[in-house]
DNA sequence: AGGAAAATGATGAACGTACCTCAAAAATAT
DNA sequence: ATATTTTTGAGGTACGTTCATCATTTTCCT
């Protein structure tokens, strides 16, 4: 009694092959009433298409570009490894991926990049870029075109993407918030934020929910100004520095996005004072080191792997016209310390 | 352009699809001389058997039992939970998956319900059990017989079991430990560790990363022996409040394992101390519900669904002869503080 | 060289589903 | 009632692989 394949539900329901074929891929053509019949028949028996013979008889490709920021970033450099494991996985899945990189600092790449895409070519894209007028406007032309489009990391809101595939970033910085508060000694302190660009969504989202946690439930800890690096080396040794000197009681660190690497090198050549309480962002080589070496004290993180396979289901259920399991989509947000390291 | 299929490494290697066949299902009857060219083919055209195809021309059906005690603990309700959910999503994929639950308190109810496996019925089975001498002879019969055994969330090293699916116990332990460390006011108190019996392999795993790292960075810390509740809600109770009684200063509970209910509901009814600082394991509703109160600090967690696809993939590739991805199978041990709540 | 044994080829039927075409039947409109 | 449209049926081919059978070739042994 093996499982109920599409000939037992022609039989059952007392139609041909054919119109359940019809029925099963909502083809037109079939009477309402001959539509409850076969379906009655497929819940009477439990039918469930086997999914890997459907993919298998339709032959079907996917076909998906992912658009990242062509950024030295060590976060964007594992998103990238992740992207490459899994398209190696997927490829006995029917399914190609395509990495698009961007020119991080000029904003109309991620534009001339999106207009290239041959919508006849491609099933579906994922993005990771700065919400922009022009963005927009090409999200919508690729939408039109009848291609899945999901906003990667960072949301496109006004888009009209799809959906975005990332963490709360909010509630990402209201964690980073309270283990800061939490970590410095006394639960007091001033406590430094520094970011690449206090413009992007992420890091402006990050930085409410850090700053809404510590002002209701530390009062003790007071957030300076946030500086910014725009992802320039000199710059953050210049600031951190600068900073130091206006606060020489510093107890604490937040780092919103990239740079981490930079800010890591400066402290360590300004001597990197053993009770300072870092916490940043992303868990990369080199924030994992840190962690080791207990410079860092905890990393919020999101799972490449995660955000690239969930990206993946969205776009393929989309493809299909299928409607995706919002629960099984929510990336979490993962607190790392030294000691539960993967 | 598509991918490589059979029919291309026969052409390739220039043999006949029946040798290909031959080679990929490593049967008899074919000249290692031969062999070389298939593989040669293979490696060169990078052909991926798609096991979809394989496992329909195959008709083959994946049967795997999943032990699981008969317990009340939330934690395991998740669990099955889970298992369920999964169940339901699979049966697409020609793998049925039966709950076998064993009686919590008797070592011997594992034993008969492995004892009562039909190993031609059954392609593998996911063991969560107390490590006995009794369940490794099983363990062995069943193994010997052809199927994969993994363990699940406690390992059964001895038993000669494929894989163990779960996190590392001594790492949340310490994780919880630094945790603990950092949480209490001053980093100092005296903490109060609860177990349901300090003789399962987790408990004792976690029991020992707590200690040595409040041991070697929180010298201010004192733990208090640890006291069992062998997950009698009225013991907790008795022992709970026994443990306040002489030591009226306790500022950490750390709950290693299950019982979290009875431990909640005691504490509250002791008048729950705003700053008792409460770590303890597995997100379930009730940890949940009190993580989103303030009243745990923290929770040290396992994703149940990724304990349940991880253990699917390793029997899967374990009954497929393959090998499995051990980057890929390593459970996270994930914190979960109110913020951060999925 | 001759014969046995081993290796390989050729072929075709599955597996469960998709998708196409053409014809037949049923429903609807005129 | 006839003409028209809509539904349905019947049947075939394909997807990539497994597996069995039988015929043929190659290799090895004496």
């Amino acid at each position: 009694m093996g499982k109920p394949t599409v000939h037992d539900i022609a039989r059952e329901a007392g139609v041909s092959l054919a119109t359940v074929d019809r029925v099963l891929n909502a083809r037109s053509g079939v009477r309402g009433q001959t539509v409850d019949k076969v379906q009655g028949a497929i819940r009477k028996l439990g039918f469930v298409r086997d999914m890997s013979a459907a993919n298998l008889a339709r032959s079907r490709e996917y076909s998906f570009a992912f658009v990242l920021p062509d950024s030295p970033s060590q976060f964007v450099g594992t998103l990238r490894a992740a992207l490459r494991d899994v398209a190696e996985t997927q490829i006995a899945d029917r399914t190609t991926l395509r990495l698009l990189p961007t020119a991080t600092q000029d904003p109309h790449a991620v534009v001339q990049v999106l207009a290239a895409i041959d919508p006849k070519r491609c099933d579906g894209v994922a993005i990771m870029a700065p919400e922009t007028p022009q963005l927009r406007d090409q999200v919508a032309r690729l939408r039109a075109a009848g291609l899945a489009v999901v906003a990667l990391v960072s949301d496109l809101p006004s888009s009209g993407r799809d959906h975005f595939v990332g963490i709360n970033n909010t509630a990402a910085g209201r964690t980073a918030g309270v283990l800061m508060g939490r970590f410095l000694p006394q639960n007091k302190g001033k406590v430094l934020v520094v970011a690449a660009s206090m413009l992007a969504r992420d890091s402006i989202e990050r930085r409410g929910g850090f700053g809404a946690v510590l002002a209701t439930d530390f009062s003790g800890v007071k957030v300076l100004p946030s500086v910014e690096s725009h992802d320039d080396p000199d710059r953050m040794a210049l600031i951190l520095r600068a900073a130091f000197a206006a606060h020489p009681d510093i107890a604490g660190i937040y780092a919103l996005a990239s740079g981490n690497q930079a800010l890591l090198k400066t402290l360590a050549e300004m001597g990197h004072p053993d009770d300072l309480v870092v916490i940043v962002h992303e868990l990369t080589p080199i924030t994992r080191a840190a962690l080791d070496q207990g410079r860092v004290a905890a990393v919020i993180t999101q799972d490449v792997g995660h955000l690239v396979r969930s990206a993946l289901r969205v776009l393929r259920a989309r493809s299909d016209g299928q409607d995706i399991v919002s629960d099984q989509e929510r990336i979490r947000i993962e607190i790392m310390l030294r000691e539960n390291l993967p």
